[in-house]
DNA sequence: TCACAAACTAACCGTTTGGTTAGTTATAAA
DNA sequence: TTTATAACTAACCAAACGGTTAGTTTGTGA
């Protein structure tokens, strides 16, 4: 009855996600997004309303395409281990040359004001939310310690997180490596 | 032989420096930097010459500010407890009101991508050097230890702040605190 | 095959961006 | 008091921003 689409969403909102990690929320212009996405500002808008609408589908797919590494933490025996060897995981995720592009979230927590969108502080809240229950589960199962204990490692290693995600940016991969290490040395 | 200045360029460049350190570079528009440090768009560039020159000069007070913690550092007994010190000092400097606003320097780090203002990117790697410098000092006097041990440790604790620089911006005080007693609890 | 609706192109919108400049005002040396 | 010069005000600039819309093309069900 009508015209064919003669692009598939989910393929465009890859290429935009890639765009908005390298380049930041801000920094990438309507008119980036129609290069990069190859398809018109009309069609643009028609499938995903605003540059927001954009991001916010960007986030999905980042999501996806971390639960990969997340799924096997997830799968992994429980403990400290399988939360280093996700660390290690994720610095590899995120290292593009020397350096790295860091983690979408991450980039977007920092990069945002507390004016900013609420959909997207949300998505950014339960994201971290998320991971840091994925440690306290992990944590949880063998160890039998003192909740409290648990409750503060959990948060411990979720603010690592952060700083490593943050860190892939500038630091070297040496450097990284040495961070982690000393960061699970006496858990 | 000529009309006095009716501003002093110290006293609105520390105002300037606020306007930045809440909502970074690109957020902050000439307009919002006329209004803040209450001069003319043509005083600014005469004074600083570009919204960049602003910035720079916004680094410069901004690492004067740090230099009191800074320098209770420097004429801390040499050993990781002047470091832990300056962790808790740091975060106290960057606290705001419930949430933090970080760091300027790393905020800006956070902000910039490759493509940014080489002046810019070498007074942010300056600063990091000379942080990183002064936890080596720190460590190195007191304690006999490797070399590339204490090289390693200096590096993990850069890190470490660049990380908590960040953090601060997101988590609550209990969670930072907790944060710093894990980094330093076995070093 | 024809008519309708969705997808396309591209010109256009008002606003804001960093930056400039013509013209006026104030000051201090001569 | 005159005059040279720096500091002021405010209007202005082109370019880029996110977003819209008039008009054309295309595919499909009737």
């Amino acid at each position: 009855m009508a015209r064919k689409k003669e692009y598939i969403e989910e393929e465009v909102i890859e290429k935009a996600m890639n765009l908005f990690w390298r380049n930041g929320y801000e920094t990438t212009s309507m008119h980036m997004l129609e290069k990069e996405m190859g398809i018109n500002k009309f069609s643009i808008y028609s499938s995903f309303g605003s540059k927001n609408g954009v991001f916010l589908e960007s986030l999905k797919c980042y999501k996806q395409k971390l639960n990969l590494i997340l799924q096997k933490l997830k799968d992994a025996p429980s403990g400290v281990a399988g939360i280093n060897q996700y660390f290690y995981d994720f610095i590899e995720f995120t290292r593009e040359t020397e350096f790295g592009k860091g983690c979408l979230v991450t980039n977007t927590a920092n990069e945002i004001g507390t004016d900013a969108d609420e959909n997207i502080k949300q998505v950014l809240t339960d994201f971290m939310d998320e991971v840091k229950q994925l440690f306290l589960n992990t944590l949880k199962v063998e160890e039998n310690e003192n909740t409290s204990v648990i409750e503060q490692q959990a948060d411990f290693l979720t603010i690592a997180m952060f700083g490593l995600s943050s860190a892939t940016r500038i630091f070297t991969n040496k450097q990284l490596e040495n961070y982690i290490e000393n960061v699970f040395k006496d858990l």
